[in-house]
RNA sequence: GGGCGGUUAGCUCAGUUGGUUAGAGCGCCUGCCUUACAAGCAGGAGGUCGCAGGUUCGAGUCCUGCACUGCCCA
C-alpha cells in the first residue's frame, strides 16, 4: 500500500489519536504478576496533582522524565507500573467550592457540614478530572485503572488505622501550642505552608516603667499590638546592665498592668536594647519561655486576626489597624521612645498570600523525633539514592532540625479525625469505628469536627495505593516503589513525608531494634540480629532511588509567576510545537541539578527535528513504495521478521562501508542512550540520539544509499530497503520514550497494519539486554566501545574509515566554497593518499565521493600536494581542486598562518608533556599513546602547512 | 544569621572518577528552492572556561581566598 504523507509534519492530529488509542486500549494497564513471574519489577507513583489544579510547565517537565524512565523500562521487559492519581487539596478545594456557593449567594456553614462535602464531591466529580485529561494529551503511560483519589474509601480507611496506630504507639498528641494561623483559610497550617518573605517593616523601642522606681525599660518589637498580651519582660541573666532589675515588675503601659522582669536566655544582649516583651500566646519564642517561667497566656488576637476582649479598648480592630492605634497611643503618652526601618521575614500562608498569625490553639501533634530517627537512619545507610547526591544532605540537615507536625486542620473537606469526646467525662476515644459509648458509659461521644492535613495522607501513598492495610500481592510486589521524581520544592513535603511514614509503618517494629550493650546476645547473634533489622528496614523504605528535578524557568531565567505574567502554559507550547518536541525540549534541556530555561526558540528546533524525522520517513516510504512497485522488494518481507532478538539490529547487511558504520555508531548511540537514562542523564540520552538521527542518518547515511535504493542491481535494492527500513524502525524505538508520539505513528505505518505489538511502546528498547548484566556505571566511554566490538556489534575500524571518508568530503566543499565554484559546476580533483589503505577506501567510495562533494574526474596522483597552492591537507590525504579560478593569496594565507600557529600551539603543548619524564611515568597508557600518536598527525600537518604558506608566499 | 548552588561562545546551557583538539541548540555570516525535508542543504566565524593564588607531570574539572549572583532554612 503506497504512504501518502504530508510534506510537513503536522502534530495535532496524530498526537491526539495515539493520545486516546493508548488510553482506550489500556496499553499501559499493569495485571499483578503471578508468583514465580521472574520479570524485573519497575514501579512508579506519580506525585499527585492537586485536584484543583492545572498542568504548568513544572508538571510537564515532572511527567515528561517519569515517562521517559517508565517507556524505557516498559520497552526492556519490566513490568513498569506507573500510579496515576489526584491529590484531594483540603484548603484548595475547599475555598473552590466555597467560591463556587458564594456566587450564589451561599456560605458554607449556612449549608451545613454534610451538605458541603457533597457539594465538593459534586465539584470533584465535575471539574477534578481536567488535569489528568491534560496527563494524557502529554501521552503520560500511566495504568489509568489504577487511578487512586486521596479521600477514595481505601485510602481513606488506611489514613484512619494510620493515625489510630500513631496514636496507641504515643506519637499522636492534642494539645494546646503555639501554631501558625490562617486568618484568611480559618486553619492551622504546617511550618512548611509558611513561606518567609524579606519586607520593609519598622522595629519599634518601646519603654515600660519599673514599677516602684524612675527607671524605665526599653524593649524593641516589630508588632507593638501584641504587647497588648505581654506577660513579662524578659533580659538575659548574664546581661549586667539588668541584673538590679532581676524580679522587680513593670508597668505596661495601655493596659496597665504589672507584669515581671525575668531573666531568660530568650533576651540576646547583643539585640537592641537587650531586653525583650514576652507575649506567650502570640509568638513561639516567647511560648516556650512562658513554660519555664509560669507566666499566663493572654490571647489578644482571635482567629479572625482581629483583636479580642483582653486587648481592652483595642477590641474589635484588626490587627494592623490595632497596631496603628496602639503606636499612636504610646507615643502620645510617652512610651514610644522611636521607630527604626527594619527588615522582617514575613510569614505568609502558602495558600492564601494572608500573613500568618502565630496563635496558641488546641491541635493535633505527630511527635516526629523517632520517625525521623529512621527517616535519617535508611538514606544514611543508602537504602534511598538521591540524584543529584547534594539532595540527600539538604534533606539530612532539614531531618536533623525538624520540629512536630500539625497535622489537624480546620476544614470540613479531608479526613475527618478519628478522635472522639465524651460530653460527660471528657475522655478523648481514639478509634478506627465510630464509638458507642464512652468507658465512663455516656453515650453522648462527639466526633472532633477537624480534619488532617492534605499531607499526611499523601505521604501514605507509596503502600496505601497498593491495598494496605491489608497485606496484598500489590504490595508485595509492587513494594518498595523504584523511584520518586518530583521537584525540590516538595521534597519535605513528598518525600521526607513518605520516608518517615514508609519505613515506620511497613519496618519492623522499634522494639526488634537489637541494642548494643543488651546481654540477651550471644556473640554473633548481635551481628544477626542487625543484619535481620537492616535488610527490614531496606525493605521499608517507599522508595529505592529519589531524582529531584529543577524548576522551568522562562527563557529569562525569571521564576514564572501569575503576578509577574511570564508563565507559559504547556498546552499552549504544545499546540504551537506538538507535545513531542515540547517533551524532547524539556528532556534535552534536563541535566541533574540545573534548572531549565524554557526558550522557545529551542522548542522551535525540536520541531524541526521532528520534521526531520517526518521527512525521513517519507523518504523511507518513497523508495520502499518504489521498490514494491517495481516488485524488488517488499515491506512484508520485513513485517514478517519474527519480534524476539529484535531488540537492535538484526538482519542488517553490512556489506558496505557505510553500513558498517552506521550499525556501530547505532549500537554506540543505543548503548550510550542506556547508560545515561539508567543516571537520569535525559540530556545527554536526547542530545545522543538528535546527533545520530540527524547528524549519521540523515545528514550521510541516507545520502549514502541513495544510489543503491534507486539502483537497476535487484540485490542493492532489497540490501538497501531492508536495511533502511530496519535502521529506521529500531531508531524509531530508541527514540520512543522521548518523543512517543510521532515514533508511534510512523511505526504503525512501517507495519501497515499488521503490527508485531499493539503498540511501539510495547516492542524491545535497543540494545537494552546486555546492560542487564553489568554494572554499567563503572564503564568508561572506551569499555564500551570495547564491549561492543567483542559483541560485533561496533567496527572500529569502519568507524575510522568513515571518519575519513566524511574528512575528505568536507575538505572538497571546503575547497569548493573558498574558490566560489558554481554550485552546479562538477570540478574535477586531484588526490594523494600515502596509505595504500586509505587510497583504496577512497577508491571504493568514488562514486559517493562525487555525488556528495559534487565532483567531476578523481585523479589519484603519486606525490604530495602539499605544495600545490589551494590544496588541502589532513594526516591522511590531500586533496586540490583543478578549477580556473584564482585563489585568494591573502585569505588563504590568513587561514593557513591561523592553522599553523594553532598546530604549534598544540604541538608545544605535546611535546612538553611528552618530553616530561614525570609525565611518561604517571600517565596511563594510552594517555601517553594517544599523544604520541597525536604527535606524529600534528607533525605532518606542520610540515604539510608550511610548505603550502611557502609556496603561497614565494 | 545558617546551609546549598551558579559564573564556560552573542543568548540558553552541557562538559560524569583531573588526561589527547572545551561541545550542543538558537542566533550570526556566505552560498544554494540539489526529486525526503527552506521547519531544509552546504560552508564558515565565534571561547585567555568570573578574578587571584595553590596542589599536580597535567586543572574548565580538586583546594583556599575574593567578586558577582540565585535558592532554601531561621
Amino acid at each position: 500500500m503506497p504512504h501518502e504523507l504530508p510534506k510537513a509534519y503536522e502534530p495535532g492530529a496524530i498526537e491526539a489519536r495515539w493520545a486516546e488509542y493508548w488510553v482506550q486500549e489500556k496499553l499501559f494497564h499493569v495485571e499483578t504478576p503471578a508468583p514465580g513471574d521472574a520479570r524485573p519489577v519497575f514501579t512508579l507513583l506519580l506525585p499527585p496533582p492537586n485536584v484543583t489544579g492545572r498542568l504548568h510547565m513544572g508538571h510537564m517537565l515532572n511527567q515528561t522524565q517519569m515517562d521517559i524512565v517508565a517507556r524505557w523500562h516498559r520497552m526492556r521487559g519490566h513490568v513498569a507500573l506507573w500510579l496515576p492519581g489526584t491529590d484531594h487539596a483540603g484548603i484548595a478545594t475547599q475555598m473552590m467550592v466555597e467560591r463556587q456557593l458564594a456566587k450564589e449567594g451561599k456560605k458554607r456553614r449556612e449549608l451545613g457540614r454534610e451538605k458541603f462535602i457533597e457539594r465538593v464531591w459534586e465539584w470533584r466529580r465535575e471539574y477534578g478530572g481536567a488535569i489528568l485529561d491534560q496527563m494524557k494529551r502529554l501521552g503520560a503511560s500511566v495504568d489509568w485503572g489504577r487511578e487512586y483519589f486521596t479521600m477514595d474509601d481505601n485510602l481513606s480507611h488506611a489514613v484512619k488505622e494510620v493515625f489510630v496506630r500513631l496514636y496507641e504507639d504515643g506519637l499522636i498528641y492534642r494539645g494546646k501550642y503555639i501554631v501558625n494561623w490562617c486568618s484568611d483559610c480559618g486553619t492551622a497550617i504546617s511550618d512548611l505552608e509558611v513561606k518567609h518573605e524579606d519586607v520593609a517593616g519598622k522595629l519599634y523601642e518601646i519603654r515600660y516603667p519599673v514599677v516602684g522606681s524612675d527607671e524605665f525599660i526599653t524593649v524593641a518589637t516589630t508588632r507593638p499590638e501584641t504587647m497588648l498580651g505581654d506577660t513579662a519582660v524578659a533580659v538575659n541573666p548574664k546581661d549586667e546592665r539588668y541584673t538590679h532589675l532581676h524580679g522587680k515588675h513593670v508597668m505596661l503601659p495601655l493596659m496597665n498592668r504589672e507584669i515581671p522582669i525575668i531573666a531568660d536566655e530568650l533576651a540576646q544582649p547583643e539585640f537592641g536594647t537587650g531586653a525583650v516583651k514576652v507575649t506567650p500566646a502570640h509568638d513561639p519564642n516567647d511560648f516556650e519561655a512562658g513554660l519555664r517561667h509560669n507566666l499566663p497566656q493572654i490571647e489578644v488576637i482571635d482567629e479572625h486576626a482581629k483583636m479580642n476582649a483582653n486587648a481592652g479598648p483595642y477590641a474589635g480592630l484588626d490587627r494592623f489597624a490595632a497596631r496603628e492605634h496602639v503606636v499612636e497611643d504610646l507615643s502620645e503618652q510617652g512610651f514610644l521612645v522611636g521607630t527604626k526601618d527594619y527588615t522582617i521575614a514575613l510569614g505568609k500562608c502558602d495558600r492564601s498570600g494572608t500573613i500568618v498569625e502565630p496563635r496558641l490553639s488546641t491541635q493535633w501533634f505527630i511527635k516526629i523525633a523517632p520517625l525521623a530517627k529512621r527517616a535519617i537512619e535508611v538514606v544514611e545507610k543508602g537504602y534511598i539514592r538521591f540524584t543529584p547526591e547534594n539532595y540527600g544532605q539538604i534533606y539530612l540537615n532539614w531531618m536533623h532540625n525538624i520540629h512536630d507536625w500539625c497535622i489537624s486542620r480546620q476544614l470540613w473537606w479531608g479526613h475527618r479525625i478519628p478522635a472522639w469526646y465524651c460530653g460527660a467525662c471528657k475522655e478523648v476515644v481514639v478509634a478506627r469505628e465510630a464509638p458507642s459509648a464512652c468507658k465512663c458509659g455516656c453515650t453522648k461521644l462527639e466526633q472532633d469536627t477537624d480534619v488532617l492535613d492534605t499531607w499526611f495522607s499523601s505521604g501514605l501513598l507509596p503502600f496505601t495505593t497498593l491495598g494496605w492495610p491489608e497485606a496484598t500481592r500489590d504490595e508485595e510486589v509492587f513494594y518498595p516503589n523504584s523511584l520518586m521524581i518530583t521537584g525540590f520544592d516538595i521534597l519535605f513535603f513528598w518525600v521526607a513525608r513518605m520516608i518517615m511514614l514508609g519505613c515506620w509503618f511497613k519496618g519492623p517494629p522499634e522494639d526488634s531494634r537489637p541494642m548494643l550493650g543488651s546481654r540477651s546476645f550471644a556473640s554473633g547473634e548481635l551481628d544477626r540480629e542487625q543484619k535481620r533489622f537492616d535488610d527490614a528496614l531496606r525493605a521499608s523504605v517507599p522508595f529505592r532511588e529519589v531524582y529531584i528535578h529543577a524548576l522551568v524557568r522562562d527563557a529569562d531565567r525569571q521564576k514564572m509567576s501569575k503576578t509577574k505574567g511570564n508563565v507559559l502554559d504547556p498546552i499552549e507550547v504544545i499546540g504551537k510545537y506538538g507535545t513531542d518536541a515540547t517533551r524532547f525540549t524539556l528532556a534535552a534541556m534536563a541535566a541533574p541539578g540545573t534548572d531549565i530555561a524554557f526558550s522557545e526558540s529551542r522548542t522551535a528546533g525540536y520541531r524541526n527535528f521532528a520534521n526531520k524525522i517526518w521527512n525521513a520517513a517519507r523518504f523511507m516510504f518513497m523508495n520502499v513504495d518504489r521498490a514494491e512497485q517495481a516488485k524488488l522488494w517488499s515491506l512484508e518481507e520485513f513485517q514478517k521478521k519474527p519480534l524476539s532478538g529484535r531488540a537492535g539490529l538484526s538482519d542488517f547487511a553490512t556489506d558496505t562501508v557505510e553500513d558498517r558504520w552506521i550499525v556501530s555508531r547505532f549500537n554506540l548511540t543505543a548503548t550510550e542512550v542506556n547508560l545515561a537514562l539508567g543516571d537520569y542523564r535525559f540530556d545527554d540520552a536526547a542530545h545522543k540520539i538528535y546527533s545520530f538521527f540527524w547528524g549519521d542518518m540523515c545528514d550521510w547515511y541516507l545520502e549514502l544509499i541513495k544510489p543503491r535504493l534507486t539502483s537497476n542491481d535487484r540485490g542493492e535494492v532489497r540490501a538497501a530497503c531492508s536495511n533502511l527500513v530496519t535502521l529506521f524502525e529500531a531508531s524509531l524505538r530508541l527514540l520512543h520514550p522521548m518523543m512517543p508520539f510521532i515514533t508511534e505513528e510512523i511505526w504503525q505505518a512501517i507495519y501497515d497494519g499488521h503490527p508485531p505489538k499493539q503498540s511501539i511502546a510495547l516492542v524491545p528498547f535497543p540494545q537494552g539486554e546486555w546492560l542487564e548484566q553489568v554494572d554499567y556505571k563503572l564503564l568508561s566511554e572506551l569499555d564500551v566501545l570495547r564491549i561492543l566490538e567483542k559483541r560485533a556489534e561496533a567496527d572500529p575500524k569502519a568507524l575510522e574509515q568513515m571518519t575519513i571518508l566524511q574528512d575528505f568530503i568536507v575538505s572538497v566543499r571546503n575547497l569548493r566554497a573558498e574558490l566560489k565554484v558554481e554550485p552546479k559546476v562538477k570540478v574535477p580533483i586531484e588526490v594523494f593518499a600515502h596509505e595504500s589503505e586509505i587510497r583504496a577506501m577512497l577508491e571504493q567510495n568514488l562514486a559517493a565521493i562525487e555525488r556528495l562533494a559534487s565532483v567531476g574526474k578523481i585523479t589519484f596522483v603519486e606525490a604530495s600536494l602539499e605544495k600545490v597552492a589551494g590544496a588541502r591537507s589532513t594526516s591522511r590525504f590531500d586533496v586540490h581542486a583543478v578549477y580556473e579560478k584564482k585563489i585568494d593569496v591573502a585569505a588563504e594565507r590568513e587561514r593557513l598562518t591561523k592553522d599553523l600557529e594553532k598546530i604549534e600551539k598544540e604541538q608545544a603543548n605535546g611535546q612538553r608533556q611528552l618530553s616530561n619524564e614525570q609525565f611518561l611515568a604517571k600517565a596511563p597508557a594510552k594517555v601517553v599513546e594517544g599523544l604520541k600518536t597525536r604527535a606524529e598527525e600534528l607533525r605532518v600537518l606542520r610540515e604539510k602547512t608550511l610548505a603550502k604558506l611557502k609556496e603561497i608566499s614565494g
